[in-house]
DNA sequence: ATGATTTGTTGTCGTTTGGAACATATTACA
DNA sequence: TGTAATATGTTCCAAACGACAACAAATCAT
């Protein structure tokens, strides 16, 4: 009797919408394309994709340089860039630094300035650094260029609604609304999400996820676990924007009480901590890890790697039973760990019941560095545009 | 430089589709709606929605009705209700007997005929009665009726391009081509897929799970452990179509060993057969379970009962963690058992880790009753024309 | 019985894509 | 070096579709 709402019909107007979004996100999931590619992927008339891409370039989202010389017969075709003028400004509050970026359409980052902190800042010491930097890089990028948001990317169970944060355990913040104090600080549209799960859409666009549908991210970092999921193209969210919260996922019935307060959770186990101690360094960097891991000296420490690789295959067999996706990708310790012994994980997950559900699944490494997160964050804030081009007036929202 | 496939561009006639398609879906899943409504929740212009009902009434997948006295001011809207004409039936094969209905539109259920068998039937067995029972029902619904297809609800990994069968456990059957046999003995477009995940499409269009876009579905069994997913309103496949396979998801790591070869599954755990054994009761019915269980005489009934929801809340935790949903719907005999001891569930979820997760999850157990899968299944059947209202052509694929 | 209100009905208009015809720029080949 | 073949941009017109406005109809309130 009752009627779902969402259900919205669709006029003219709205055939448009979708079509110059789709042109839009393609150059920019593509980082530039000939315009005859864009007429043979989306399937609409020569005509029509010249009115759009015009739109486009009209409203400055995007440009046209010359065909680069690929021998081609026929009328070379244009190729179709993100423009320089929008821009979206990323930050990623940790306990010890913040980093703010800025970047371009086509996942380019123009800048990142990571400001180090002597303790682990609260809300109100995040919000005014992040304001501080977000004034320098305006000031620095205002000429020439929009800045749609802020994408914020947070080590934490962030309510993708409204961008509070319920619980961030590294940085002890507990129902902080963060996005609104930080709009307020800076007069920008702010969007919050969980770290992980901007790093899986990164990876998912512009990094090894590209063209997968179906993929988990799992991603090891010094203070736990995180993750995220696309299925079926889309990334997943659940109701509040809390999905892929792999780390605190049972692995280990009997196991060690975690710092959430249950027992067994998969980064009680899979620890980036323990490796360290055992290579015997202090504070090493995610290479020297890797590198100390892979050198693979003391028994201890491959002893050490292939109880965690254990531990590991339980959540993923847990994540592949639920999710059938085609690929998992590995981000941070978590790559390592796979990279010193790969066969291990890929028997443990071969040989794993239900055969039909794993035996497609391969595992890979994230392939994006360190702006990972900053592209991941910038795609929160140029979502709005790339769902509504048309919504984008220059100079409108520009600098100052 | 690589263009993502899949993204298509939109033209005039797609607009046509997409609201048919729209009007047909919510007629179907309200059963029933005044043709005001349909222009409030769809935002369509009145005159708009007047053509689409038009049309979608000319091609007998939609009747009007009288409006019913509704004491409202204003001139009357006429009921838009599901035609007669298209049905589907839907196949339930399982290792006693195989279940055949007719199902049209709006989830009703016309006929239901259920086939003991005296062994586990084989493929060839099971197409072959289907096949049987098809005949039967196309005679006595050929007249007047348009079917649409057969939707196959099997108790196993069913890859979902083709609708092979991978694995069957119980059935014992592996990489068997069912769809397409079925397909061939019928004449019938056949569509399979595995029974929880139709339970949960079921329970989510028209059950428990009404208006909920994101929830879990767990069923229980004699022969174990089914679920699926339902995430921000879409159900999650996974690559091949193997999503939502809790029953295999580790809950106890020192566990028993499970009949798919792994240790500590769910449904190694979480067991009918283990609840019956303790009512003292052969072969009885979900209804008798449950009144023992309700009893609880003995001692070792509750404690059963409390073990079993201890390893279901792991799992739940599990999913709750990864999947975020707002709803968990228990069917089958996990039903009784939350029934049984409904705050003890309740509170294993409440106090979790990472409480914003799981504080607004709901637990509530499954409406449908024995109809589930017809439903489930037909619902693959009608999916076709409900995407595409207009290829349905009136007395074309019509019986015989 | 009259007015207010809501909704169905009808005809016209604007928007958007599709398509055909032509123009243009490149390669292939003699 | 010139001509043909090919692919693509460009221009103009037609078709499809929903929006809108004006009017008609059917109910309730008073």
């Amino acid at each position: 009797m009752t009627i779902a709402p969402g259900a919205d019909g669709r006029g003219n107007s709205d055939v448009r919408r979708h079509n110059l979004s789709l042109v839009l996100r393609l150059v920019h999931q593509s980082q530039g394309v000939p315009r005859s590619a864009l007429t043979r992927s989306t399937g609409l008339n020569r005509s029509t994709i010249a009115a759009l891409v015009g739109e486009l370039v009209e409203r400055e989202l995007l440009v046209e340089a010359e065909p680069d010389a690929s021998n081609q017969v026929g009328r070379p075709s244009p190729l179709a860039l993100p423009g320089p003028r929008p821009i979206a400004i990323a930050v990623n509050p940790e306990i010890d630094a913040i980093t703010v970026g800025v970047v371009g359409l086509g996942a380019t980052v123009l800048q990142r300035i990571r400001r180090p902190l002597s303790k682990s800042p609260s809300v109100a010491d995040a919000v005014a650094v992040t304001a501080g930097l977000v004034t320098e890089l305006r000031r620095e990028f205002g000429a020439g260029h929009t800045v749609l948001g802020i994408g914020a990317a947070i080590p934490a169970l962030v309510r993708a609604r409204d961008g509070v944060v319920r619980l961030a355990p590294h940085l002890h913040w507990v129902d902080e609304p963060f996005a609104a104090e930080l709009e307020a600080a800076t007069g920008l549209p702010v969007f919050a999400a969980n770290d992980a799960n901007l790093g899986t859409l990164a990876e998912s666009i512009f990094g090894a996820g590209r063209g997968v549908a179906d993929l988990i991210y799992l991603n090891g970092g010094a203070s736990g676990i995180g993750g995220g999921i696309i299925s079926g193209g889309r990334a997943l969210s659940g109701v509040e924007g809390y999905a892929g919260e792999f780390g605190h996922t049972v692995v280990a019935t009997g196991g060690e009480r975690c710092h959430c307060g249950a027992v067994g959770c998969l980064e009680t186990e899979v620890r980036r901590d323990r490796l360290v101690a055992l290579t015997g360094l202090d504070d090493v960097d995610s290479d020297e890890l890797e590198a100390a891991l892979l050198a693979g000296e003391t028994a201890a420490i491959r002893t050490e790697v292939l109880r965690q690789l254990d531990f590991l295959a339980v959540a993923l067999r847990n994540a592949v039973n639920i999710l059938n996706p085609s690929t998992i990708i590995l981000g941070g310790f978590l790559g390592s760990l796979y990279a010193v012994a790969p066969n291990q994980l890929d028997a443990l997950l071969a040989s794993q019941p239900l055969a039909a559900s794993s035996e497609a699944v391969s595992v890979v490494r994230s392939v994006l560095g360190a702006n990972r997160l900053m592209i991941g964050a910038a795609e929160l804030a140029f979502e709005s545009v790339l769902d509504d081009p048309s919504s984008f007036v220059t100079g409108e929202k520009s600098a100052r």
